[in-house]
DNA sequence: GGACGAACTGGAACGTGTTCCTATTTTAGA
DNA sequence: TCTAAAATAGGAACACGTTCCAGTTCGTCC
């Protein structure tokens, strides 16, 4: 991959560079989690990750880099979560719903990590558009998934375009309630709307 | 209004004042669409306005405040070079979709600035709310005078939450083409498909 | 016209993201 | 085991957003 990318994990042969790596996103979700965005600087990462600031960039060309990473490892991990958990609800909206809200609240739980990994991801520009994607594929899928859990050959083009709006406006919700612009009673109103006028059936 | 907001035209008294405020604006916009978010550079637009750097931050107590109060100035010359144009289409969400691409072809005929304004607003934290909700209430009423263009008193909850849902779907795709995960074509489509989805009657 | 406070100028200074360089350590291959 | 290349450490240096300050100009009230 281009040189202007994050370092995968797949892309790390020794155990002590892996090691590295979560070392600095470790320290790179606490400090973000206790101060948010702001919190997260370069140097205080890359002493609390008991590496040097050039190590730092070697792994994540920027902060930008770094916290979308940190956001898809995170991602990653919720998402093994909500697989071992049923899903609850009959209808395909009450699934979506209440997924949905359920992953909301938990961000909500920590607003200092959510502010900057939701800011990091709206400030991302083209060159970590890499990163990004593979963050949207992962809430869209992950989407999909509640909203055809039993039936994965049935997904038809619709369910998908459906899946990123809802995902669309979960983003906005997000910034909304980060930015606030929105109260968490207001966020979850919102989203809620969003998934019953596009799953009226 | 609290100091740390950015001077509204109405809070300037002298119009040498409103001047400046003017100048600071066109300079920003120039400089954003020359070279996008990185070229606008508040040395650069103090000394492209004339202005010391010091009366700019005066004016505007941060660069995201700037860009997004240049934002809400070129929104509110686009929606009162909307009102003129009649609407065409026949149903709501041909004219929905008619008003929103033709938004978007003249943002992206501007990449640059488009760009910088787009990041702005997403980057935004929450002191700039009181700004962010002003463009988001312009859109949203630009969006409700589309969808009812004759009946106002006829807007539901329903419609006003319709609306919201296409103002976040428009803003989510306009930050995928910014940051070069979709095309031009990619974004209209996202666009299109989700009015469709939300105002197929 | 004079006095006073607010606004403006010009520029120094600071913090943090980013780049760059040299010395040292680790890793891979002969 | 030895050697060359790659990776890392440590830290200086630079860029740009932001703050701050001393001196000057502008606007307003007597």
């Amino acid at each position: 991959m281009s040189s202007a990318n994050s370092l995968a994990v797949e892309d790390l042969g020794s155990a002590a560079q892996r090691d590295r790596r979560k070392r600095i996103l470790d320290a790179t979700i606490s400090l973000a989690s206790q101060g948010g965005f702001d919190a997260v600087q370069m140097r205080a990462v890359a002493e609390q990750a008991d590496v040097a600031l050039g190590t730092l960039y070697r792994y994540f060309p920027s902060k930008i880099h770094l916290l979308v990473s940190a956001l898809q490892r995170e991602f990653e991990r919720t998402e093994v979560a909500l697989r071992d958990r049923p899903i609850e609800g009959d209808t395909t909206a009450e699934r979506v719903i209440s997924v949905l809200k359920r992953t909301t609240r938990g961000m909500q739980s920590d607003p200092k990590l959510t502010e900057a990994l939701t800011r990091a991801f709206m400030f991302a520009d083209a060159s970590v558009a890499a990163e990004i994607h593979q963050v949207g594929m992962l809430l869209t899928s992950m989407l999909i998934r509640v909203m055809r859990p039993d039936d994965h050959d049935k997904v038809t083009e619709e369910d998908v375009a459906i899946a990123k709006v809802i995902g669309d406006v979960w983003l906005s919700a997000l910034v909304g309630w980060v930015t606030g612009r929105n109260s968490a009673a207001e966020t979850g109103q919102q989203i809620e709307v969003a998934v019953k006028l596009l799953l009226r059936d």
